[in-house]
DNA sequence: CCATTTTGCGCAACCGGTTACGCAAAATCA
DNA sequence: TGATTTTGCGTAACCGGTTGCGCAAAATGG
């Protein structure tokens, strides 16, 4: 076999018109018992296997979306990834993946690759919002009539539809729960972009909110600085910071991560500078990454609803899809509540413990 | 603008032919300085954006791959993606995601989609070896040109190019590691997947190899089953086969974990039987994941050369796609050795430990 | 100044599947 | 039996970009 054959080929083969084979392919009326058997034999002789893309030049449609993340290898994301894509085979489309690296210019890259490409939807997991411009591309997509979910990120402007993880709730409930155990003095150690994103601004906030609300001063927190993404996405940890803040006299007695692998390596500095956990110090993440659970003690986090979140902007995207040509709804943000995952890192175990 | 504007719509704007724009654009000779000014001038006021649909149906190139793997959570597979995406995205390529979820059914369904999508090549980490037909749909692939490069699993009739760590000499190093130290009874737990694919058959077999070779006994090598996966890629580990393995009077003196989850749950069962580590039991794994590095004390595991495997088998997959049309050369079979990583789980601390 | 080459551009066909339309033969109906 | 509908199939155009070919006008050369 010189070439993948075409309907054509087909055609000529049993001497008749491309037509009628398609219509025999396809099960459609007009055409007689015996010439779609004769049809069907054949292409199933030479397996056939029809082309997507002329069938989308034809049709215009191509059953195809584009995810963007920041880092495929976060967990996180993976999870978001999983959970959009089975929903998209189900549904017969197919998924590109853009792994954006943390870098906007890729991000940006990418916008206009699957613009070219005719994607029929995009879910983005933003990257930054540093520019005023930072959401430009993701306009762009929108004008040209394709429906684009941002995730995990909030936009003020809510031009897309959008699913977020209640993180400053999130964070606020477990800021709560520190306090609640008589926890005064808490540290809140950065996510590292705590200062680009919502996300990391959002779990800031959070926390701030509920130490203000206790009647929590400023002195009582302390914000150490202990992390940032370097290249490769890897994690920079300075464990000095970290040592630096629980050396003071009026050192903290909990400490609340920005993340849960930033939590798992400042628990490794406190038993370095002999505080136990819980009994010294309460540690708590942000995350529930897999192993979280078997750290010592196992550490008490939050959980977002991962799945829940990437099957809802998957359904909301497809929404957009097939209401393309309706009169477009009122943009949907959807903010999913996150949950405590309580366990022993903060003492006062509950039982039974959960996962 | 009410649909996306083609190159005819240009050519109209412009009063001249659709070819002349074609020439404009791609900077081709036969178009005149002024026409050229013009139509660049006109596509970036409109914003032209050129349909890649279209090019691909033209030029039969579609500049996209197919990557199948069993679960996109697990990190070595969105580590060995990453890779791949990243050599694509320089090529110009896309990449198409799919995740079989450890689903042969599914896995076959993505090989059928990928090829209705005319996509130049496919990357497969394959799922299972149970039937003896399971490799019917890459074969199909290759019959239709498409290259296709095997990740992780090898094939003895070696009918495609295929990248694989070198998973028994790991083992088989690993195993003489723990044997070097003075161990004498080990017991090797099984990796999920022992008796299906040759990722978890290699890994027993060097260490079968190993405890034969230093005239161990078939006495000395406990081989608890204690974990299989389950639904949506849950592990699920039985910590009663562990437990009744180290209860034992002449219980093993070091455990082999298939893989760094297991070895981390399975150090987690030794604490409750109040075995130390690495004092009463040596406990190694395999993976290298993130968190091993985290355990306490620290887990000794192999690294496999991820980056290195998944770049090889880009690079591989875009030697066949451009070599379609010449002779094709011997196909390649690349096997990557492992490195051990030294750390603290079993006792005889190295300096200075490694990551 | 004429012959030859080069330049600038358009026509039409093609990639592979889709679809409106037309038309003769067969089937159905009055 | 004649009128009407249905059936079976083909023609041609289209989706959007690409490409071989042709041709007149302009540029170049002798």
């Amino acid at each position: 076999m010189d070439h993948t054959p075409t309907i054509h080929d087909l055609a000529a083969d049993l001497k008749i018109s491309a037509t009628t084979v398609w219509r025999a392919l396809h099960d459609r009326p007009r055409v007689s018992a015996k010439t779609r058997a004769r049809v069907l034999d054949r292409a199933k002789a030479i397996d056939y296997v029809p082309s997507l893309v002329a069938q989308n030049l034809s049709h215009g449609r191509t059953r195809t979306l584009g995810i963007i993340v920041p880092a495929i290898g976060h967990p996180v994301f993976s999870a978001l990834i999983e959970e959009i894509e089975a929903v998209a085979f189900r549904r017969d489309y197919n998924v590109i993946l853009c792994d954006a690296r943390l870098d906007i210019a890729r991000e940006i890259e990418y916008a206009r690759r699957l613009l070219q490409r005719r994607v029929e939807g995009v879910i983005v997991v933003p990257f930054s919002k540093r520019s005023r411009q930072w959401d430009a591309h993701l306009v762009e997509l929108q004008k040209r009539n394709v429906p684009v979910i941002l995730l995990e990120h909030e936009l003020p402007g809510n031009r897309f539809g959008q699913v977020v993880a209640d993180n400053f709730d999130a964070s606020f409930q477990m800021t709560r729960h520190l306090i609640d155990l008589g926890h005064r003095r808490i540290a809140f150690a950065f996510h590292p972009f705590h200062e680009r994103d919502l996300v990391g601004r959002d779990r800031v906030a959070g926390f701030t909110k509920a130490m203000a609300e206790a009647g929590l001063t400023k002195q009582a927190s302390f914000l150490p600085d202990a992390c940032e993404f370097g290249a490769r996405q890897a994690l920079h940890y300075h464990p000095d910071k970290i040592a630096a803040c629980f050396s003071r006299a009026d050192r903290p007695t909990a400490v609340f991560a920005g993340m849960d692998m930033l939590a798992i390596r400042i628990m490794e500095t406190l038993r370095e500078l002999k505080l136990e956990i819980p009994r010294d110090v309460a540690v708590t993440g942000f995350d529930n990454v897999e192993f979280s659970q078997f750290t010592q003690p196992p550490l008490t986090t939050v959980q977002q609803p991962t799945e829940e979140m990437g099957r809802l902007a998957a359904e909301i995207l497809f929404e957009g899809i097939e209401g393309k040509t309706r009169p477009r709804k009122k943009i949907l943000c959807q903010r999913l509540p996150c949950r405590l995952v309580i366990r022993q890192s903060c003492g006062a175990p509950v039982s039974p413990p959960s996962l």
